[in-house]
DNA sequence: GACATACAGAAAATGATTGTTATTTGACAT
DNA sequence: ATGTCAAATAACAATCATTTTCTGTATGTC
């Protein structure tokens, strides 16, 4: 694998193409699967609409409540992961404390990671050359590759200019926007 | 960023280099901070010595227990945070469910991670190549990129041959072992 | 030896996530 | 409309890794 210092492949096109299932594709979806469809999950199914924020469960759960005051966080969580094993959307590990959901499935893409907030954005490259030798892997059945970029985002880079060396803060509440 | 499937540069020299300072530097930076070591201290300096397997504090609390049997996973914790602190280890969320330490902190590696066991290997490959344009980053201002490939290790993939779709186990107990 | 730290140990708090379970509710048939 | 029944829900307890707080004791450092 030999990597220069030149744009990855694809990288230009600002090609948020295939997002996430529509609440009404998804109903479809989890009727045909023989799961029921509750307001509360339609509630979930529309809070994902659109998002690229990567938000985590606690997110989706605070903006489901502002509407539907009833709605429980364990709900919340069970639908998001119902929602993964369906492979409508990605649970994502991101190293930020907590798992966030990510709506684009579809389209293989990175992340960027802010180490003082938790902003995840997506990055679509194709860094799909990444591969390791034989010698490398050593007996190890090599999947996929996860990159991630980890520095500040906009925000926060200008807040925190000149202090290096600090300690992220600890992640505050709910950290998930773009 | 132009990516080719050729290995990535200097992927063939096993270049266990720079591991970790001995326990006799580390008992002298850790005088020089002001900070005071103790057996215990010097216990987990030993544990650390030529680790490899990324362990969890639990993983050594457990080791140095063998032979100390007063020592507490509070200071476990508290050392590995010191030490991290100090930049002489560094502290991973891989995804495993639980912090795993590196004593790795000199050269610029990534990580094979079992996504059945919660393993973790190194590799020494060269992706510092890997960088995102200015239009992709918008403002994110990136520090390092890290490559996690996700697979199965050797005993896992041996174990678990044709069983696609399963679910990890639950990290059982200790898993940091290479 | 004096002094400042570090230690153990207990206990409890934390924050994210999951398990339990009695009750409610969608989907579909009567 | 009503009934049926499995699936979904809400409330609550529990788990897990980790941190915090406290307190009396032990031990490096000078
Ligand atoms: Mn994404
Ligand atoms: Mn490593
Ligand atoms: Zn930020
Ligand atoms: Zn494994």
């Amino acid at each position: 694998m030999m990597c220069t210092n030149e744009e990855p492949q694809a990288a230009n096109q600002p090609e948020r193409v295939p997002v996430m299932k529509s609440p009404e594709e998804l109903t479809e979806l989890f009727r045909s699967m023989g799961r029921k469809v509750t307001p509360q999950r339609q509630r979930i199914f529309r809070a994902l609409q659109g998002e690229d924020s990567h938000p985590s469960a606690e997110w989706v759960y605070q903006v489901a409540s502002t509407d539907m005051e009833t709605i429980s966080l364990k709900t919340v969580y069970q639908t998001l992961h119902e929602l993964a094993e369906l492979g409508e959307i990605q649970a994502l590990d991101l190293g930020t404390g907590t798992t966030r959901f990510d709506p684009n499935v579809e389209i293989s893409h990175h992340h960027l990671v802010c180490r003082s907030c938790g902003k995840v954005r997506d990055l679509f490259a194709d860094f799909s050359g990444l591969s390791i030798s034989a010698s490398q892997a050593e007996g190890f059945v090599v999947g996929k590759a996860e990159v991630v970029f980890r520095g500040l985002c906009q925000e926060c880079h200008e807040k925190l200019p000149t202090v290096p060396g600090l300690r992220p803060p600890p992640n505050s509440s709910i950290n998930s926007q773009t």
